[in-house]
DNA sequence: AACAGATCCAACCGCGAAATA
DNA sequence: TTATTTCGCGGTTGGATCTGT
């Protein structure tokens, strides 16, 4: 009891779409509204198939579509989106309000990509290419010396890692309804010695320290500020990080996420770390400030 | 002006998941 | 339960345009 064959591939057009094609689409959508794309050729008087038709509308005619250059926000976010998330494109674009999964694909293997390479990062790991033969198996067992070793990370990410080490210690962070949690793991996870943060939030240098000097009121309390800020850009920054995907569908990699036992894992591993590392990196390279690649 | 190579990006293709008969 | 369609996604292609010589 299957469907009646579908015969959509028969006599349809293809290459690049005619005005007139434009405008029957678009009034088309105009009177019935999206979806049924399969009937829509048909009901339109169009030559198309319906996925040709589903992606002419989303990709160009849709009126919300935001066109011209991308902004550096725009650069930064999708950076640091990519970072996150790899070649979700349409979760990346869900980010970017006007912006189509398929721009940002395009932009992303014609602008962004060159310039992370021509930079030394790697585009898919968003660490340095030098080192990524050496650091392909980095794992839960790996100490975190070591890590630091290979791998000198911004402040800011050791600070996060800090934090959670401080904060939450046997805590992981997960991700379950749209939100993050702490919630305990038995899984084993980094063993992480204290580092104290006491300089460079702005990922300006390496800004690690190992051994805390002979407690002083003042030093103490500056160190308590300090620690505060860095909580609270944490818990902006996580915010920001975790809040991708707040739509979930059924079929959305978000939703698969979601449904990952213990909840969307961040920052339980080295590698997590390195993604934070990764993004700091960026910044370093220019993409915060108003300097460009 | 003419050509070649590089770049851009709209469009196509194949696949997997969900929906459906 | 199974076979098939539909939908949406990411990867890739190829024609148009740009740039350098």
């Amino acid at each position: 009891m299957a469907r009646s064959p579908c015969c959509e591939k028969a006599h349809t057009n293809k290459g690049a779409w005619t005005k007139d094609e434009d405008q029957c689409l678009i009034d088309y959508i105009h009177v019935h509204g999206e979806g049924c794309w399969h009937s829509l050729p048909k009901g339109a008087g169009l030559l198309r198939s319906g996925k040709s038709c589903r992606m002419r509308w989303i990709n160009y005619l849709r009126p919300d579509i935001k066109r011209g250059n991308f902004t550096e926000e725009e650069d930064e976010l999708i950076i640091k989106l990519h970072s996150f998330l790899g070649n979700k494109w349409s979760i990346i674009a869900g980010r970017l309000p006007g912006r189509t999964d398929n721009e940002i694909k395009n932009y992303w293997n014609t602008h962004i990509k060159r310039k992370l390479i021509s930079h030394g990062i790697d585009p898919q790991t968003h660490r340095p290419l030098n080192e990524i033969a050496t650091t392909t198996t980095a794992t839960s067992t790996t100490s975190y010396l070591d890590f630091i070793k290979n791998y000198p990370l911004s402040s800011l990410a050791i600070a996060k890692i800090n934090l959670m080490k401080n904060n939450h210690t046997n805590n992981r962070y997960n991700y379950n309804n749209n939100n993050f949690s702490t919630t305990p793991i038995t899984a084993p996870t980094l063993n992480y010695p204290k580092i104290d943060l006491v300089e460079d939030v702005n990922c300006t240098s390496s800004g690690i320290t190992t051994e805390e000097e002979p407690p002083q009121q003042v030093q103490k309390q500056q160190q308590q500020q300090q620690q505060q800020q860095m909580q609270d850009m944490f818990e902006s920054e996580l915010n920001l990080e975790l809040s991708i995907g707040l739509r979930p569908s059924a079929n959305t990699a978000e939703s698969k996420l979601q449904q990952v036992p213990n909840g969307y894992q961040l920052f339980d591993t080295v590698q997590s770390a390195m993604v934070a590392q990764s993004v700091c990196l960026c910044r370093q390279l220019g993409y915060q400030s108003n300097t460009k690649y």
